[in-house]
DNA sequence: AAATTACTGTTATTTTAATAACAATGTTAT
DNA sequence: ATAACATTGTTATTAAAATAACAGTAATTT
């Protein structure tokens, strides 16, 4: 499935996917393009689109196999092995990242936070120890942690990327507000809630 | 400025701002296309282009005053009289959300934030009275506040999505991973680090 | 058994967003 | 004074994403 997919489409997936889970857990085993159209407000031709793009086919009158669409899509956003993760500043965004990704399953296995506040570090966060960050560099390359997420302040971030980007992390997600320089190879993602927030506001004002 | 504008552009244009505001404390009064470009990651053109459609006009040598485009940047995004927020539910997510938008000037003001459990209640977070969520409806009404930003466990997101609309809430951002049913006249932003992050995941994977 | 229904899967079309191309223009160098 | 340069503003083109259209098909109804 080297097949490469639109990026909104990569997104769509994983909210199929967790949307599938609760699906599941629910006890419902088959559902149609227009149930998990309704669960997301989006179209259920774009569900069979994406769908289509992935390579799954679902049965005629009873729709999806649920279990077998979790599968698939696992099979696509997953590594085999998976893919370990860490986050890097336990504030409270970053202990609400913790707590928010604890238990979910996924192959993404956040395996260690770091802070550079010794009152935070050598403690345990939603089941994953926090390190001092002059530990991060070591711990990344000895894990092999691929993905960080960073949740320390602006004024940091830069010189925590650079670390990152140097013990060989391959992506990075951030939430500081300071948008960040990386080498080409490495995979960034940013992301502001303010700018959300700002859009959200210039809609309302518009109706 | 009735003119619509490209989804895209909004959001680029708050990010604009963000980037201006520092810049200008940083001293510097003038500014390329390019270098704002730099900051955001994106390209140049990309740049002029959303000036363009804003109606804002730059200097051939200087390029763009700073103040001048924080301003009307401003005028597009802000309505005059500003829009009140509040944010429901004060958990690690609520606080980092309070906690990051105190003090960022803006015409949003988050003036209210709701909790159910008594333990926070009646507490000032970021400088913000934190209120029973009994009290919710009626805050809301009276005060006039127009946004809600829903930072409660999902199980509780209907609920709470339901309140607000019927105390008249006109735009929601929904951090809770329940995708919510709003009714049409209600602006609805979801947004989900999950898969935020196994984006970043699906990325890396490939490379 | 024919028609109808309720789905899926896929191609075609439209819409939205990004990029490229380039004219216009003041600035600096020669 | 002229040429080269660096920048903006705008139109043209391309790319990405979403939507629409519709063919195919098993089940159900008449
Ligand atoms: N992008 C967004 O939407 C968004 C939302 C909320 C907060 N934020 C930003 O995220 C950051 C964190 O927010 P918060 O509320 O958790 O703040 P916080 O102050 O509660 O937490 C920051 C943590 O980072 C740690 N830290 C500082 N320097 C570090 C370093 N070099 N290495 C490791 N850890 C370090 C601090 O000890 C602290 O624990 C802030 O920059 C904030 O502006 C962004
Ligand atoms: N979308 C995302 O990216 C993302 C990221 C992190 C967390 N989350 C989600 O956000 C929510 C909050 O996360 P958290 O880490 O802050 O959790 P938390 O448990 O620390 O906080 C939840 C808060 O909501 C309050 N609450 C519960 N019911 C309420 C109600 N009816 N009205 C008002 N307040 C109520 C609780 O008292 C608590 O203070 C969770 O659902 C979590 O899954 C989402």
């Amino acid at each position: 499935m080297t097949r490469k997919l639109p990026d909104k489409t990569v997104e769509r997936l994983s909210q199929y996917r967790r949307a599938l889970l609760n699906t599941l857990s629910g006890g419902k085993h088959h559902i149609f393009s227009h149930e998990i159209a309704n669960l997301l407000h989006i179209t259920a031709v774009q569900v069979r689109r994406d769908i289509m793009l992935i390579g799954y086919t679902g049965t005629l009158r009873q729709g999806y196999d649920v279990n077998e669409l979790i599968d698939i899509i696992g099979k696509i956003i997953d590594t085999r092995e998976g893919q370990k993760v860490a986050v890097i500043g336990i504030g409270n965004l970053g202990r609400a990242i913790m707590g928010y990704f604890s238990g979910k399953r996924t192959r993404l296995n956040i395996v260690a936070a770091f802070d550079s506040n010794p009152d935070k570090t050598d403690k345990i966060y939603a089941g994953v120890p926090c390190y001092h960050s002059d530990k991060m560099m070591e711990i990344i390359k000895n894990e092999g942690i691929s993905i960080a997420v960073i949740s320390v302040p602006g004024e940091f971030a830069e010189k925590v990327a650079e670390d990152l980007t140097m013990a060989g992390i391959k992506g990075i997600l951030n939430f500081s507000p300071k948008p960040l320089n990386v080498p080409a190879h490495v995979y960034l993602q940013e992301f502001d809630m303010l700018t959300m927030l700002e859009k959200v506001a210039y809609f309302v004002k518009k109706s």
